[in-house]
RNA sequence: GGGCGCGUAGUCUAGUGGUUAUGACGUCACCCUGACACGGUGAAGGUCGCCAGUUCGAAUCUGGCCGCGCCCA
């Protein structure tokens, strides 16, 4: 494939398509069946059909993509696995939301209609999700694409349960559980959200049963639960209610005794401090029901819908929902003068992250996976360091979590998910688990079974994904060679959720980690601070951002202004910095081009450059090196960004603005072809691989340049990576190129201050502070005259009479001088500050000195440089003084 | 309530004991200098959140306070 001429300008949607046509044609991004080398494999963490990819997605490709690109160019037989995953739960509550608007109610849709429609919606948001990932450009083997629902997904899913609960790791329990009771189902604990929410606490007067006057002063934000109660319980230790014990009181509404019992558990600080003991409706009740174990068992007072139900209610609050059944509860507490006061209080309330509805704390029978002995090889995993994460602080997280861990409900009462694969026998209540599904019970060999009605949390397929993406539980061929993948990129919003349960399952299932690093990565922000979110919609179309700056801008955008792994704002700032910096490239190749005659051959290696070689030259390679080095450095340890700052920094301030100045006329012949040979080959070496350095970031611009110049290979995205130490390190130049800048920027800043028009090349002079300088200088004076903008540039010896009418600066390669326009003010000002500046620095170095304890306890080095220091601003300031005593004896310096 | 993290120019950011505190965006001035105005050159802009302490020396280490964010209950 052969690129077209470069055009004048970076077009980039022409570009993309047609790379991304030719990367699929030749199959590079596809893994080989039989990897030859150590493989770099990764997943692609599925996205949710809920909805489509936001930016945050593109981040977290981005980042995968990158390492993807690197590990590949570096040999590694490569695979990154896409596919999408079904989100039962969330992905139901989407469809429900969208047939609501239709006036559907999707609860009373018949099953297989509702299922349908999930179907459907799954159907148009994988379609653009895959269009949007493809847009892309991400190195991903689409042959291998998977969904978490597809038959082998299955089959591992339900080998998965069978195992663990032939194990005795799955049990079915009754339980408190987090109750969703709009959308009628069990949530596992991370699915609920806490947050500060202002309610109200009653204090209610529970009647003594006895009769005897008063009562017992009980506290609760809840009054429509009364009707559970099946006990008051205090402190023992409580000495406002020693004269309660023993005794029983009328729950309020009703003529139901229930007994004042007491339970270490009970805060005597809070309200009253006596407790309402409401076991099916909150979790601390429930713990002091079970230590109580001559307590009744109450009914459900609130069905799954949240109603007020069963005949412990009093008829006239049945069929109420909670918030109902509150409000004419405490009406009624209230005017039968239960109701001792009601105080204003804040606390945290459970949401569904689903339905944002209050979730209701609910005894109920579900299916769970006993966590703790799951967690334990995960967490030596960490612990040993067979799993790093980055950035490592996460790690202290991690433990935590793992330490506190809770058994994982894994039951859900909706239609969309993986059947839990357990089937109910009637005539004799066994259960029998199985990954195919049975007609008959294997205890009792009944065909009257009836399949569990639940779906297994979402999670409890994702967690398999690393090695079930591979096709586990057969022996397949990318398993053997592609697990355990290498890394994990993702957000640390899901580190408990996902992560942690992978590390879990990789370890139980396969006796492995199922990655080695875990990158997380921060989360997008939109431009008034808030985290990007399908949720929110804060996020716009990637599709519609790659189409206005192009992929690699958005890509190069998002990994370089802000560090990846912090949470940062998104805004047009990032699209415009990745744009300039790609037609800054794109620019300086067209310019690399203009130079190179037909038939150059591609650089094969490092330039054949003589012992003679210019500064220039040595300079660039040997940065070019260093940031090679860099590059892979902060590569291997998941620093992109510092990555794309080293090229960034080296493209445009090194190579563009410094080298590619200092030899133009090198390159137009005026200093004979010998030189301008060695220029050209230089800068082709230089730009050919610093397209290879900068193709993971900016793949398509980068092959599309790559093309354009003389080039061995196919394709840039199937070509070698780039070897640091190829190009020879040289700090010598760089130290050297370092003083002669510093003299361009001297003679700059005297222009600037002079006031001097760009097209006036004024005389200049440089009295250099000593003899080594001086060569240095005499050497480069062509590159400092002709980027200095100054002409001719005169050395002056030691004690030699100062230039006439010129403006000048002290610095410390030497005094320097730029004749100053006729008509020009005589400006000491420059000088004055300068004197200022470093009058206030030399202070500040003679004070240490001064400083007894400084000499007596420094290192002897950083005093001596102090020494170095004050002698060579003093001599900066005596000279600068007698400039401007020049200036006040009237005549020029 | 518990834990973790963060406060550096208008904004974002580098900098874990010793240079004149880094860079980007934005701002201002001059310039379409034969790759690039999506550019070049230069400039202005900072009590490194506050207060103590450790140290010869603190943006950097310690403690407290203030502010912000996140996670968990």
């Amino acid at each position: 494939m052969t690129a077209p001429a470069l055009a004048s300008r970076y077009e980039p949607r022409e570009i993309e398509a047609r790379w991304q046509a030719a990367w699929n044609d030749a199959g590079i991004f596809r893994a080989p069946e039989r990897p030859a080398g150590i493989p770099f494999s990764l997943i692609l963490p599925p996205p949710n059909v809920t909805g489509v990819l936001t930016l945050g997605h593109m981040l977290g490709d981005t980042v995968m993509d990158l390492l993807a690109r690197w590990h590949r160019m570096r040999g590694e037989p490569t695979l990154w696995v896409p596919s999408v995953d079904h989100a039962g739960l969330s992905t139901q509550v989407a469809v429900r939301r969208a047939l609501a608007k239709e006036g559907v109610r999707f609860e009373e849709l018949p099953a297989e209609e509702a299922r349908s429609q999930v179907e459907k919606w799954r159907a148009v948001h994988e379609a653009r999700i895959r269009e949007q990932t493809v847009a892309g450009g991400f190195s991903l083997d689409w042959s291998r694409y998977r969904y978490t629902m597809d038959p082998a997904a299955v089959r591992a899913t339900r080998e998965v349960f069978v195992r663990l609960h032939r194990e005795g790791l799955i049990y079915r329990a009754e339980r408190m559980v987090n109750w969703d009771p709009r959308l009628r189902t069990a949530l596992s604990d991370l699915e609920v959200v806490h947050s500060e929410e202002e309610g109200s606490l009653v204090h209610l007067c529970y009647r003594w049963a006895d009769g005897s006057p008063g009562g017992l002063e009980v506290a609760t934000a809840r009054p429509e639960t009364i009707f559970g109660d099946v006990a008051v319980a205090v402190h023992p230790d409580d000495p406002r209610h020693t004269s309660a014990l023993g005794r029983e009181v009328i729950v309020p509404l009703t003529d139901r005794r229930i007994p004042v019992i007491t339970d270490e558990a009970i805060d005597p600080g809070f309200g009253s401090g006596a407790l309402k003991v409401t076991p099916r409706h909150d979790l601390v009740d429930y713990e002091v029901f079970r230590r109580h174990p001559g307590l009744p068992m109450p009914p459900d007072v609130l069905d799954d819908r949240g109603r007020l139900a069963s005949d412990w209610v009093p008829a006239e609050f049945r069929g109420l929902d909670r918030d109902a059944g509150r409000v004419q509860t405490l009406e009624r507490l209230r005017a039968e003068g239960f109701v001792l006061r009601e105080v204003v209080y804040r606390h945290s309330v459970a949401r569904s992250e689903r339905s944002e509805e209050v979730v209701e704390p609910r005894l109920s029978t579900q299916w769970f996976v006993r966590v703790a002995p799951l967690a334990a090889p995960a967490v030596a995993s960490v612990r040993e360091g067979r799993v790093r994460i980055h950035p490592d602080r996460w790690t202290l997280t991690f433990h935590r979590w793992m330490e506190a861990i809770q058994d994982w409900c894994i039951s859900r009462q909706v239609l969309w998910g993986h059947p839990i694969p357990v089937s109910h026998c009637t005539p004799c209540g066994h259960d029998t688990v199985s990954v195919e599904t049975v007609e008959t019970c294997e205890q009792c060999g009944s065909r009257d079974l009836d399949p569990d009605p639940d779906v297994l949390d979402t999670w409890f397929t994702s967690w398999l994904w690393p090695f079930a993406a591979l096709g586990w539980p057969e022996p397949t061929s990318d398993l053997a060679h592609y697990y355990p993948t290498s890394v994990l990129v993702t957000g640390r919003d899901i580190m408990f959720f996902w992560v942690a349960r992978m590390m879990m399952a990789g370890e139980h299932f396969t006796g492995r980690a199922p990655f080695s690093d875990v990158y997380f990565t921060g989360m997008l922000r939109d431009e008034t601070g808030r985290r990007m979110s399908k949720h929110l919609g804060n996020s716009p179309d990637p599709i519609d951002v790659m189409r206005e700056r192009g992929v690699d801008a958005l890509r190069f955008g998002l990994v370089f202004p802000n560090p990846t792994e912090e949470d940062g704002p998104f805004g047009s700032a990032t699209l415009e910095g990745g744009a300039h910096f790609l037609t800054k490239l794109w620019n300086l190749v067209r310019f690399t081009l203009l130079h190179m005659p037909d038939g150059t051959p591609p650089p094969s290696g490092p330039p054949n450059l003589p012992n003679s070689a210019a500064l220039a030259d040595r300079w660039i390679l040997s940065r070019w090196r260093r940031t090679a080095e860099e590059v892979d450095r902060a590569l291997g340890a998941f620093e992109p960004t510092r990555a794309s700052t080293a090229i960034y920094t080296f493209v445009w301030h090194d190579l563009a603005d410094r080298y590619v100045e200092i030899v133009k006329e090198r390159l137009f012949g005026r200093l004979g072809e010998p030189s301008a040979r060695e220029a050209r080959d230089t800068l082709l070496y230089v730009v050919e691989r610093t397209l290879r350095l900068l193709h993971p970031f900016a793949p398509h611009l980068t092959e599309e340049l790559w093309h354009a110049v003389p080039h061995d290979g196919e394709l840039l995205a199937a070509a070698r990576w780039p070897v640091a130490g190829e190009a020879p390190s040289d700090p010598e130049a760089e130290v050297e190129m370092e003083t002669v800048l510093e003299a361009v920027r001297l003679m700059r800043n005297l222009r600037s201050d002079e006031h001097i028009p760009l097209e006036v090349v004024p005389p200049a002079w440089i009295r250099p502070a000593g003899p080594e300088v001086a060569q240095l200088l005499a050497r480069e004076q062509g590159t400092v005259e002709r980027l200095g903008r100054v002409r001719p540039l005169t050395f002056l010896g030691f004690g030699s009479p100062n230039p006439p009418r010129s403006g000048s600066r002290v610095a410390e390669l030497g005094e320097c001088y730029v004749e100053r326009p006729e008509s020009g003010p005589a400006e000491f000002e420059t000088l004055r500050r300068e004197r200022e500046k470093i009058s206030a620095l030399l202070e500040k170095t003679r004070g240490r000195l001064a400083d007894q304890g400084f000499r007596a306890r420094a290192p002897p080095e950083v005093v001596r440089e102090a020494e170095e220091k004050v002698r060579e601003l003093a001599e900066r300031i005596g000279r600068i003084d007698d400039h401007l005593k020049g200036d006040a004896s009237g005549g020029s310096p």
